[in-house]
Order: structure tokens, then sequence, then C-alpha cells
DNA sequence: AAACATACATAAAATTCTTATACATTGGAT
DNA sequence: ATCCAATGTATAAGAATTTTATGTATGTTT
């Protein structure tokens, strides 16, 4: 990821709910969406990605199906069960976390 | 910090934030508004405070005045010039941030 | 032919945080 | 009188995540 200390620690957040809502997604493909959803402001690296990916997957969280497109290797991550159920809660938390790092750049509006 | 992976990266911007706005404060002061403001859901460690600190005031962005209270050392914690000009930046950033975490939490607003 | 985009991957190093521990004073409860 | 909680700072070992750099390979554009 690029820029921002922030964003440290919101990658499987990220990934997890962009699954959520594509079905199933390729590495390749959730850093172009990330890319265009922040506008470039969020640029996240394969170094980043893929150890985050596998890990989700060795979690169970994930699972892969293995295409071959236009003689390139693709790899589709969609959500398991168990990993559907963790997204809501991943979810949840994302939501607090915002509202709570509102309060406090925004401490006048907690009236 | 407890709970979320999700708050990873945020802790120098939360600090800069509130002492911007209090103009000084010591470590625990700052674990103590942080869990009040947040309702209890950061609980900030000692464990990361204070090497967050001491690291901000070797950047130069923070400086420390020592004072005895109740015969209890206290270190209070003030923005340098550098600080606060570097604070507006964080700011930004964050807002960003949660500009971009939004977007991606809820697609649906983006039109 | 070179450069760029697509597509995956890993490894070393840096950074940040967790967990555990340490020391010291004050105040309240047993 | 003693113990525990709260106040206050600090560090060190280890875990987790990310950065930076590099590698492989194909397709497309200039």
């Amino acid at each position: 990821m690029k820029n921002s200390q922030l964003y440290k620690g919101s990658l499987n957040t990220i990934i997890m709910k962009l699954l959520e809502e594509k079905g199933r997604m390729y590495g390749y493909e959730i850093t172009q969406k990330v890319k265009e959803i922040t506008k470039g402001d969020l640029h996240i690296t394969e170094g980043a990605l893929y150890p985050a990916l596998h890990k989700l997957e060795a979690e169970g969280l994930l699972e892969v199906e293995v295409e071959r497109v236009d003689n390139r290797l693709r790899k589709y991550y969609k959500l398991t069960e168990k990993g559907t159920t963790e997204t809501v809660n991943r979810l949840a938390e994302l939501e607090d976390f915002i509202k709570n790092m509102q309060s406090i750049v925004n401490p006048k509006l907690s009236y």
C-alpha cells in the first residue's frame, strides 16, 4: 500500500468486503478495483496482497479457483462460508473504527 | 491497542490530533482520553504508546516538559512547530482515508 | 525492439503493535 | 496494617503486517 500509514491493518477487511460484493476476484483485479474506488489514493502492492490472500486462504476464510485466461494464470478467490460469517464481523468492526476515528478528528460533533 | 487490527497505523495521528486540540498532554492522560472518546473500544497500551511518543519526539514533531505532580513523574508532550505543520497533513490524510474506507464499505453511495 | 500492462510470487528488512515485565507513588478497601 | 487498584513511565521479546526489491512469464502498444 502506498502513502498513508493509516491503511495498515485494513487490507484483510478490504479484500473480504470486495469479495463479498463481487462474488469472486483475482489478485490483480483487486488491486485495480481498489485503485479505482479510491481514485488512485490507495495502491495495494503485490508484496502485501499475495501473502494476505494466502493467509486468508490458510485460515479457511477464502478458497481459490485457478483458471487460465489468454494463456495467463488467474487465481480467483471467493469467501468460504466461514469467511462470509467473519466478513460480517469485520465490517461491523470497520464501522465502529470509522466512527471512533471521526469522533477523534471531530470532537465537536459528539454532542 | 486492543481488539481490531484496523487501528494499526493510526496511533501517531491520534496522538497528534489530541495534542493539537489540548495543547499538551501526558501519556497516561492520552490513554484515558482515547478510552473516553471511543467509549472503551480503543485501549492504547503502554507498550505501543511510549515508544510512539519517543519516536515522535525523536523526529522533532513533539517536545516534552517533565513535571512532578503529587510526587509522581509526568511528561507533558506538545507539538513543535514542525509537528503542528505535519498534523495538518496527517489529518488531511485521515479524512481521505475515512472517505476511501467508506467508499469501500458502502459503494452504493458513490453515485 | 522497447516499454508497459497483465498476472503471479517470494524474501529481506522495516515498522508497528502485543504481551509481559519492571519500578514507584497514592488512595481506598479489608 | 496490608493488599489491591489506579496513576505514571518504561523497556524488551516476539508477532504480525507491510515495504522494497526482485523474479518469472505472456500480451499489447509504440
